[in-house]
DNA sequence: TTGTACGCGTTATCAC
DNA sequence: GTGATAACGCGTACAA
């Protein structure tokens, strides 16, 4: 049983440790509460009567100990509290056992449940998380990648903002530091990639819209002006450039099924006004009151789908009865609420843990090729999508 | 700018990043793809003519140097793509600059946002965050403890389970590690907490239910069988013993509004069958299918909230309207569903701000006493409770 | 201003 | 089976 913990001393405040008159890595604090100084390996070995060596081998389980030592070094560890210093074994081994994790938003529910698959897959195999949030900000996401690289994490799975920095990420791959990405795909980046077939996604679920006799749909991207000003083009025919992110490839796909149809795509249906709830409420009320205005949406993830739902109350308009939604992501929520949200559901957990696989497996050695690992997404049809016909 | 990172060679491999013919720090991978080996300051040392002392002042920002030696060292630098390593730097420093968060379950929107809250106020001051999941099991908690400890962490925010091993936390604190409990408490603990006035803020939910006209409240705790054990005693009385955790709290505030009301606590009414979705949505069939069954549900957070949702609309009643609805937390959900959802909300972001600041300021020094922090909830009414009247 | 040398706590490599 | 001892990469006295 774990007795005790202690932190390593400050620099230069660990010499009293071996002369303290009562039991050894004890000392008083300043206030006079009692706080034991984390022993080292060496402590330890003293207290054992065995040379460091010995006390490495019995802790570490590794060499050839007797059963003697082992048994005087084990006790004399758990006499004093004795923690490994992982920061030390790591600089000797040059494994951290830690997996930088990078998201734009830990909040998003799909980033939080992705992290769980990534996490969970790290840690049945000795592995942490370290997390960093980058809030969709460039600057900050190029910031954390180094810090990730200076705390030597032994690799990283990457969700980057749309405008990813791939000069800095390719950095790190060419420094040899794994990297997978998560959900979105950077173009020209040499890096496995976790995600789903957003075009063929996003396709599929227009066709439902355009099948229940819908013709005027609404797509909500969660994009900013930088994405605007891509999507300006008559017939969203900029969308063929970016078809390598995210929203691009599902854009793309909603583009598709348009045209297949024989509708031509409208711009001014397609918002991309931010991705926060509140942005997507008012882009669904600008929507709404468009001379042409639609009569479904399709939300690229559920915190839009949230914002549509919201401006619907305050605009006095049902769903579906007024307006149709179909939203990305199976939210938790999305059953339980009136009328259930129909969705595009991904395998949010599966992800993360696909992603955290692929990961450790490099960080083991593996020097297989790149690989590209797209998951089945799964369309629930519940109410939220009335039909016009 | 930065133009390369590279890990550290593993050990015994780095000896000839100073005999290669070409570029210093670079070799060929095995597979013949370029691979950038990490360089250490005495490589950029060597590459600008200095000592490495020097380079180091140069790189650190500490000391005098030169401003020739400056720009030497850091074009240097640059030029190999020199990345400090921070676990040399902890070594010396006694300072990871990192904080371990333990959470139960980081896919619960209440550690989400907290952990936000956490992270962001740690990332200002220049510390990064190790997140650990326990998964509400006591021995998955204690091995994080010990994690967090080997990896010498500076300071911990911790979400107990309710059952919390008192016995490790008080091993990590008295070692000298800052621990700040966030929203659960562990009665006999010397450490500064973050939360709400647990017993009061459920108290006045369930006064807001009774004045509308509820006699039947039934309280759904999200506890599990050692909680149902204690609480199976005539009148709630056995509340009292664990009034210290959050949801005895929150259980011993329901009754007391009850009792004040005049109105005899049914233990039957309370449920304590999981803390998940599914399992309050079984919970409440159950209570629905009582002789005598509640007019109004308190949910004690949000996930529990959505299982009832379910429940009715699986058991075809409507809400308010057959059955009221009050809940914790007010879920990014909670208004845009029908009826919106009213709630007893808590400032999670700033409890776990608000944990991140005490901690960092133990971390940073302070000797300050023990404090607890109890911040301020809100009601927010909304159309989810009728009025029988 | 600069350089040398030591120490942080481990693991790994030798001899014995 | 055991014990010195050399790394790992950095900060920092101390001397020059």
């Amino acid at each position: 049983m774990i007795t005790s913990f202690a932190p390593h001393a400050g620099a230069g405040t660990g010499d009293d440790v071996l002369n303290t008159s009562t039991a050894p890595g004890v000392r008083m604090s300043g206030s006079g509460g009692v706080r034991r100084i984390m022993p080292s390996i060496e402590v330890v070995a003293k207290e054992a009567g065995v040379s460091t060596a010995t006390a490495g081998r019995a802790l570490g389980g590794y060499g050839s100990v007797s059963a003697k030592s082992r048994e005087a070094v084990l006790a004399a560890a758990e006499r004093l509290g004795y923690r490994a210093n992982s920061l030390a074994r790591s600089m000797i081994t040059g494994l951290t056992h830690t997996l930088g994790v990078l998201v734009p938003d830990i909040e998003n529910p799909f980033f939080s449940r992705a992290l769980r698959g990534i996490a969970d897959t790290a840690h049945a195999k000795g592995w942490e998380v370290l997390l960093v949030n980058t809030d969709e900000d460039l600057t900050l996401e190029r910031k954390a990648l180094g810090v990730l690289a200076e705390r030597r994490v032994d690799g990283m799975v990457v969700a980057p903002t749309d405008a990813a920095d791939r000069d800095t990420l390719k950095a790190v791959i060419d420094a040899g530091i794994p990297v997978v990405l998560l959900d979105r795909r950077v173009p020209g980046l040499d890096a496995d990639t976790v995600g789903i077939d957003n075009r063929a996604a996003a396709r599929d679920a227009t066709e439902r819209l355009l099948k229940l006799g819908h013709r005027s749909i609404a797509l909500l991207t969660g994009g900013d002006e930088h994405l605007r000003a891509k999507l300006a083009r008559p017939g969203l025919r900029g969308v063929e450039r970016i078809a390598g992110t995210t929203v691009g490839a599902r854009t793309a796909g909603y583009r598709d099924a348009l045209l297949e149809a024989g509708v031509e795509p409208r711009p001014e249906l397609v918002s991309a006004e931010g991705f926060r709830r509140e942005d997507a409420a008012e882009a669904t009320t600008r929507l709404l009151a468009l001379p042409e205005p639609p009569t479904a949406i399709l939300a690229l993830d559920s915190l839009l789908a949230l914002g549509v739902l919201q401006a619907l109350r305050r605009l006095g308009l049902r769903c579906p009865a007024d307006v149709s939604l179909v939203s990305f992501d199976d939210a938790d929520w999305a059953e339980a609420i009136s009328p259930p949200l129909s969705v595009v559901a991904q395998p949010i957990y599966e992800l993360g843990a696909e992603a955290g696989r692929l990961l450790l497996d490099r960080v083991q050695g593996s020097e297989r090729r790149v690989t590209h690992r797209r998951l089945p997404t799964r369309f629930i049809e519940r109410e939220s999508a009335r039909s016009l016909l």
